[in-house]
Formats: structure tokens, C-alpha cells, sequence
RNA sequence: CGGGGCGUAGCGCAGUCUGGUUAGCGCGAGUGGUUUGGGACCACUAGGUCGGGGGUUCGAAUCCCUCCGCCCCGACCA
């Protein structure tokens, strides 16, 4: 390709709207352009990783015996009715009437549309385990896209379905899969990505991998314990807290004129908020109050609470209806609280510790020495359950070691989703035993726009990304200088055709364009391999090469030698993405 | 959906508060010339529904109303 041809502008200033590395350079190395909110057109540059990055997935989804389907992105709604997903799913799914006034929507994830296909075509034990995968668009109606490439609407994804018959086949596939996807992000070239245990949403399923690519732009949060052997989702991680364990001292009401919060409270009794109990409310999507009771200085884990009471919508209850269950809002607490009429949820750091302050339900007024075991009437109606958010810092569950916290953004995931999909949609199959079971499912996929600005992430300096040999969309840029002068022309010409012939994908500036100009271009392409030719190179039958990440320096090599020499170059950082040494 | 910010040429911005002729500047683009190793220089040229609509006014980019769009934070998120 001749740069002078490449559509998509370089931009020496990124749009303000750009903030993040990826989104500025995707923008300035003119690779995509925004065309709406969470829209974006993906020019040369940037579907040429986006195909490289494609390709990968799709070896190494054929590694683990995956085979290639097309479904449709527009879908019926029925077919959606009999998951109960048409229902379920919120303004995410965009629906829209055909010309018919028929009900349909766009994808935004396949497993209906591929049970259909499941149990149409996988009719016998015989033909299990199988897995389809797709290449294909999605669209998600998201409430607030974000950062470029990292959240958008409509995405390019990988996703892939298995079908088997038993828990125990899944779980081995599943556990190929995992491999597969740790080949996969080491292939395309992150540095660091993360499969961490998530929460699996209203995805469903038991066990679910997130694979995170480790970025400060992420929105996620992992915990990590420093010796990598537990890591989880913010939204699902727990710590080994120590609890207070002392002899129960008697209940004790203070004065505690106008502290209504945990650091009045404390800073007023001259404890430490660890020595608290906070009283939160919440109240459910029917309006009803949720009381829930977490150490003074822990932070409730929405996530976590809203699983433990099978609650998708949670919001904070308001002081009156608060006061309707016959507590006091900022002086709340279990005491004289009847357990058998509201739901009440403890988390272990209150029920576990000893002589807490809580609230006396009165105004003004606080108890020493709260012990759940002695203390809270109705107990046998109270949950107990781990709802607290951990803090960088906390023991880890495994380890005891401090945990740390890490930005992450997900850009991959893997479900085992058993039935879920199967048996309300009775995608069966006819047994050994000639009786028809549901087909037990996993489901795996990745963001393909998401990964190549997950790599940028983590591959890039001041002045563009710097691309793995794996993905990039040129291996190796040629810059002609001073090409106006025909002998500089005709071997910058020679150079860029023996590459071609040798099928090397090379790029190559025949602009003639200043060294500086020509220069920064190649850095916000981010071609690993860069060769130079100029009159001063020339005249020594030289070519100047350097490779992206090698700052300002560079090396010479004989003119003769260059085609062996950048092949090699390029198995040598190819060889940096080899999925031989698994490190996640 | 809640909070905040922004919308003037392809990109970055000034002008808006305090209304007043032909709406400017830098980058980018085109032509000609001089240059040529880390975003050169000179000259000329093209490029604008000042986000849309309505209103106030002799006069609106500027004031008022309204709608739309984009970004950030939060909520939500297979």
C-alpha cells in the first residue's frame, strides 16, 4: 500500500472529546471515525487489525473444534419470547416493527438465535459436544458509550456456543476454552490480561471467566492477591476480614447529640469506625424496604446485594419509608426491629463482630456494645450474607495477603450457562437411553473493536500506538526521503516491490514529505518494522531501520541484505506473541 | 435516567458576559515557488445553515424560549 493512497487522515490535534490513549490515537492515526454516539466507521488502517485480529479467533476457535456460522443480526421477537429475555431485557435491546408491524430487534448477543439452530440441527448424543461460532455485529443500545472503542453500541464480536451432553463435558470444554482464549490475548498481543471469576449478571449460569486486559481506562475493578492466585471482579470479591471477637460487654445507650453518620458517631465516642455498625436501606422494585446492616467502616456491594436478594433493581429507600418500619434514619439500627416483617441483611462483619455501636432507634441516641448473637431478635429471619465491598488492601480470601486493586477492561468472556437457554427453548437431544434431555451450554466471546483499543492501551508511547507484529496493519513502513530525486525514487520503488514479492506486507511513504512530517505519521501508524531510504543512505547502498519502540535510534544495514534481514525481523516479534507460554 | 460541560471551516480554538459593518486565528487542504533527517518557509486560493427551530430587536454567533447532538461523572450493562 502506498500511503500516498491510505484513506484516513492523520490529525496532528485529537478531537477534545478524545481522552483516553486509545480513543485519541485510534482517532488521530486516522484508523476509525465517529459517525454517531457509540457509532464508528472503521477505516483502512483499522480494519485491517480489526481482520488480523479476526483471523486469530478464528484458528483458534477451529483449535478447539469450533465450526463458523452467519446468523442474522435483525431478529424475531419470538424467538427471544420463549428465552423470556424479550421481556426480561431492558432499553439495551433495541426493538423496532417491520413493515408487517411484526416485532423484532437487533442482536446483541446469539444465544437464542443459535439454540435454534442447536436443536434443529444437534439432534443425537452422537453429535455432541459442538460448538458454532460467529464473527458478526452487535448492537447494544448502551446509555452512555464511552472512550472510543471501549464501549460502543454496535460492535464487532466473536461469540461462540457450545453444546454438551453433561455438566462434566462442559466443564472440560469450558476449561479448553479458557486455554484457547489465553492463547488468543497473548497472540494479539495485550501484555498483561487477566481471567478473573466474575459475576455472570443476567447472563445466568454458574461459573463465568472475565478476561481483562489490564488498562488504568478500564471500568473495571479486579482485586488481585499479589501472588496471582486469587483475582475477581470488584463486583464479586471477597476478603478474609478479622472480626473484633470480645467477651460481650452489657448494651449501653449514650447521648449522641446530632451524629447522625459513622464518622460523627465515631469521631463523637472517640472509636474507630471499625467499632460501628451502619444501618442502610434500601428498597426493592416493588417499593419494599431492604435493612441492611455492615460493619461502620465496610461499603455495601450493590452486586452482591442485589444476588443475594434476587433483586435485579435496587435504589435507596427514602426517610419515609424508612421511618414506616419503626426505625430512626441516622439512628437506625436492629434493635426492637421485628426480622419476621422486614428483610434484613447482615453482613458477617456485624453478625461476627462483638460490642458494636449501633444505632438505639431514637433520636439522638446511640447502644454500646451491639452483639448480633445476644442482641438481634428474629435472627432466624435474618440473612447472613457477605455483601460488603472489598478495599485495596483487605486479606485476601486465599492468602490472608493484602489485596490490590487493578483497572481492567473486559475483552473477553466465558459462561457455563447449563440450561438456560436450553430447557425453555427445548433445544434437546436424544440420549443413549433414547430420552430427551436439554442440552447442557457455554457460551464465550470477545469484543473485537474493544480488544485492538485494549492493545493500544497497553501499547503505545507519546506519539502513537506501537502495534504487535501479530495485529498490526502493515509489518514492515517504508519511508522514501528526498524522494523527488529519481534515483532515490527508483530505489524506494525497487525496495517496496521485492518486499511485496517476497509477501511482505509493507507500507510505503512515497510522498515526499519531510523526514519530520513522514516521521510522525509512521509513529501514529505504529508499523513495528520502519526502513528508511534517503541519498545519504544510498550512497553507501545502506537502509536506515529501526523497529517502533526503539525511540530515536536506529541501525544500518546493507541494501542487498534487506529482505532477509526484515523477515527475519518479523519472526522474531511474531515470536513475541507465541501462545507457547501461557501467562494469565 | 440523574449531575456537569460543550456545540463557531476537516481538526484545535477566539469572539458570546457588555447585541452593531465584510465572523477571526492556528493546523489541515489546493496552486506556485523556495526547502528537505523528527510535524519547514513565502505568496495566493478555496472552505462557515455560528447545532436546529421559534422569539425579542432597526440589527442576534452574542439576549430569551425550545428542541437536538456530543463529551465527562454517576446509575444501568449479555
Amino acid at each position: 500500500m502506498k500511503l500516498s493512497q491510505l484513506v484516513g487522515q492523520r490529525l496532528k490535534e485529537a478531537p477534545r472529546d478524545a481522552q483516553t490513549a486509545s480513543h485519541i490515537f485510534l482517532i488521530r492515526g486516522g484508523y476509525v471515525r465517529l459517525v454517531s454516539a457509540g457509532l464508528y466507521t472503521l477505516l483502512p488502517l483499522g480494519r485491517r487489525i480489526t481482520r488480523k485480529i479476526e483471523q486469530i479467533l478464528r484458528e483458534e476457535m477451529d483449535r478447539v473444534d469450533g465450526q463458523e456460522i452467519r446468523m442474522p443480526v435483525v431478529l424475531p421477537a419470538e424467538l427471544w419470547e420463549e428465552s423470556g429475555r424479550y421481556a426480561k431485557v431492558g432499553s439495551e435491546l433495541l426493538r423496532f416493527k417491520d413493515r408487517n408491524g411484526k416485532d423484532m430487534l437487533l442482536g446483541m448477543t446469539h444465544e437464542e438465535a443459535v439454540v435454534q439452530v442447536a436443536r434443529t440441527e444437534l439432534v443425537s448424543y452422537k453429535q455432541l459436544p459442538s460448538m458454532l461460532y460467529q464473527i458478526q455485529t452487535k448492537y447494544r443500545d448502551e446509555a452512555r458509550p464511552r472512550a472510543g472503542l471501549i464501549r460502543v453500541r454496535e460492535f464487532t464480536m466473536k461469540d461462540a456456543y457450545s453444546f454438551h451432553g453433561s455438566q462434566d463435558c462442559l466443564e472440560k470444554y469450558y476449561e479448553r476454552c479458557h486455554e484457547a482464549y489465553v492463547r488468543i490475548f497473548k497472540r494479539i498481543g495485550l501484555k498483561q490480561c487477566l481471567s478473573i471469576l466474575s459475576d455472570s449478571g443476567m447472563m445466568g449460569g454458574a461459573v463465568s471467566h472475565e478476561f481483562m486486559a489490564i488498562a488504568d481506562c478500564g471500568e473495571d475493578t479486579i482485586f488481585a492477591s499479589p501472588d496471582g492466585s486469587y483475582r475477581a471482579n470488584r463486583e464479586v470479591a471477597v476478603a478474609k476480614l478479622a472480626f473484633a471477637k470480645d467477651a460481650p460487654l452489657p448494651l449501653n445507650k449514650v447521648h449522641t447529640p446530632g451524629c447522625k453518620t459513622i464518622a460523627d458517631v465515631a469521631a463523637f465516642l472517640k472509636l474507630s469506625p471499625a467499632q460501628t455498625c451502619k444501618a442502610v436501606f434500601y428498597k426493592d422494585q416493588d417499593n419494599k424496604l431492604v435493612f441492611v446492616c455492615i460493619r461502620g467502616d465496610l461499603e455495601v456491594n450493590e452486586a452482591k446485594l442485589r444476588k443475594a436478594i434476587q433483586c435485579p433493581e435496587i435504589d435507596f429507600a427514602n426517610d419515609e419509608l424508612i421511618r414506616a418500619a419503626g426505625t430512626v434514619p441516622g439512628f437506625a439500627s436492629l434493635l426492637g426491629i421485628d426480622a419476621k416483617k422486614i428483610r434484613v441483611v447482615v453482613d458477617p462483619s456485624v453478625s461476627e463482630s462483638s460490642n458494636l455501636v449501633v444505632g438505639a432507634n431514637e433520636e439522638d441516641h446511640h447502644m454500646l456494645n451491639f452483639n448480633f448473637a445476644r442482641d438481634a431478635a428474629g435472627r432466624e429471619h435474618i440473612m447472613i450474607t457477605d455483601i460488603a465491598t472489598v478495599r485495596e488492601g483487605d486479606p485476601c480470601p486465599l492468602t490472608g495477603q493484602p489485596l490490590q486493586a487493578l483497572k481492567g477492561i473486559e475483552v473477553g468472556n466465558i459462561f457455563q450457562l447449563g440450561t438456560k437457554y436450553s430447557a425453555p427453548m427445548a433445544c434437546n437431544y436424544l440420549d443413549q437411553d433414547g430420552k430427551s434431555k436439554p442440552m447442557i451450554m457455554g457460551c464465550y466471546g470477545i469484543g473485537v473493536g474493544r480488544a485492538m483499543a485494549a492493545v493500544i492501551e497497553q501499547c503505545h508511547d507519546d506519539y502513537g500506538p506501537v502495534w504487535p507484529m501479530a495485529i498490526a496493519p502493515f509489518q514492515v513502513h517504508l519511508i522514501g526521503l528526498n524522494i523527488n530525486q529519481p534515483e532515490v525514487r527508483q530505489a524506494c520503488d525497487n525496495l517496496y516491490q521485492s518486499l511485496l514479492d517476497a509477501g511482505i506486507d509493507a507500507l510505503y511513504d512515497d510522498r515526499g514529505e519531510k523526514a519530520g512530517f513522514a516521521f510522525a505519521d509512521a509513529d501514529l501508524i505504529g508499523v513495528p518494522l520502519r526502513l528508511v531510504v534517503s541519498p545519504k543512505t544510498l550512497a553507501q547502498s545502506q537502509v536506515e531501520f529501526k523497529q517502533r519502540n526503539w525511540g530515536k535510534r536506529s541501525e544500518l544495514i546493507a541494501l542487498d541484505g534487506v529482505l532477509p534481514f526484515v523477515q527475519q525481523q518479523i519472526q522474531e516479534l511474531m515470536a513475541l506473541c507465541r501462545p507457547d507460554t501461557p501467562t494469565a
